[in-house]
DNA sequence: ATTAATGTTCAGAA
DNA sequence: TTTCTGAACATTAA
């Protein structure tokens, strides 16, 4: 599940690599299917190897390395990636590790002596995917491509022109990768309770006072949950680059509380239902169908 | 012991 | 063109 806030956790966590060179392409044995490398272990090496790392970045749910020659390493985590510089959750799901070495010689920063770290990729269902791409090819695929800007960055009316004038459900359309890069499932429901719009409402239904609103609940809801480290569900499966879980599943509005009482009006059970075969929660009150309730 | 559910992306169909 | 469906996979809960 890491969207944003899990991917952008995961982007400051391995910050501190910014500066090393990449000693080596460690393939820990796994029994598991092998995840998906691009182009090939073999041309990941080779591009990989000697290479300094210049800058860790993110785009949309991918975090991304940048090397000395331009070119990228993205991680791709889809449902149960992760990005560690410590020691993973266990063995069986390492995918894939990155030796490191400090710049100039073997101490680490701050004067101490390290063993150089491992940049590991760890991932329990193994949908997740490591690619290297050339500096052109990265451009190409995801910063002219076919992706959105990123959901932190776009502003009102650029949400609005590039979600607005669909038919799809406003909750579906905020999945959209291809409209606004970034946002999943989980958050697609915080997002809509906050700006307490109903998520089966046909976007281009909704009038431009209510974009403004999204736009806000958008921006609020993505920033505290990066501040709180993103979510991490009951199944424990995302940790930071520290392997510690984050918190912000503790302000969850509505997310897998069916059932349980809406903390805004407290008069209503929140309702899940399904959408574009995903799970949707919503409070029927706050989120009425027809727009113009007022508050 | 099956079966359903999970949540992301992409290919291919409607 | 736009929207929808299923598959990729491992694990847990029912």
């Amino acid at each position: 599940m890491p969207e944003l806030p899990e991917v952008e956790t995961m982007r400051r966590g391995i910050r501190g690599v910014v500066g090393c060179r990449v000693e080596g392409v460690l393939r820990p044995r796994c029994r598991l299917r092998p995840i998906a490398v691009e182009p090939s272990w073999v041309v990941l090496r080779r591009r990989l190897t000697g290479r300094e790392i210049l800058a860790v970045e993110r785009v949309g749910k991918r975090v991304v390395l940048r090397l000395d020659d331009q070119s990228r390493v993205v991680f791709e985590p889809r449902m149960t990636g992760l990005v560690l510089l410590t020691d993973p959750p266990d063995q069986e799901h390492l995918r894939l590790g990155l030796a490191l070495a400090y710049p100039g010689g073997a101490a680490a920063p701050g004067g101490r002596h390290e063993a150089p770290p491992v940049l590991w990729y760890w991932d329990r269902r193994g949908l997740g995917q490591v690619r290297w791409l050339s500096d052109k090819a990265f451009v190409e695929r995801y910063l002219s491509g076919h992706l959105g800007p990123d959901a932190l960055l776009v502003s009102a009316d650029e949400l609005r022109a590039r979600l607005g004038g669909s038919r799809r459900a406003i909750k579906v359309g905020l999945l959209d990768q291809a409209a606004v890069a970034g946002v999943g499932n989980l958050y697609a429901s915080e997002i809509l309770h906050v700006a307490r719009i109903h998520p089966a409402r046909p976007a281009r239904s909704l009038a431009a006072a209510e974009w403004q609103v999204l736009h806000a609940a958008l921006t609020d809801v993505l920033n505290e949950a990066v501040r709180y480290e993103g979510s991490t569900l009951s199944d424990g499966t995302y940790r930071n680059a520290l392997n510690q879980a984050g918190s912000y599943q503790n302000h969850h509005r509505v997310y897998d509380r069916a059932g349980q009482p809406c903390v805004d009006c407290q008069g209503a059970e929140i309702v899940r239902v399904v959408q574009a075969q995903r799970a949707t929660f919503f409070c029927p009150i706050c989120q009425p169908r027809r727009r113009g309730r007022p508050r």
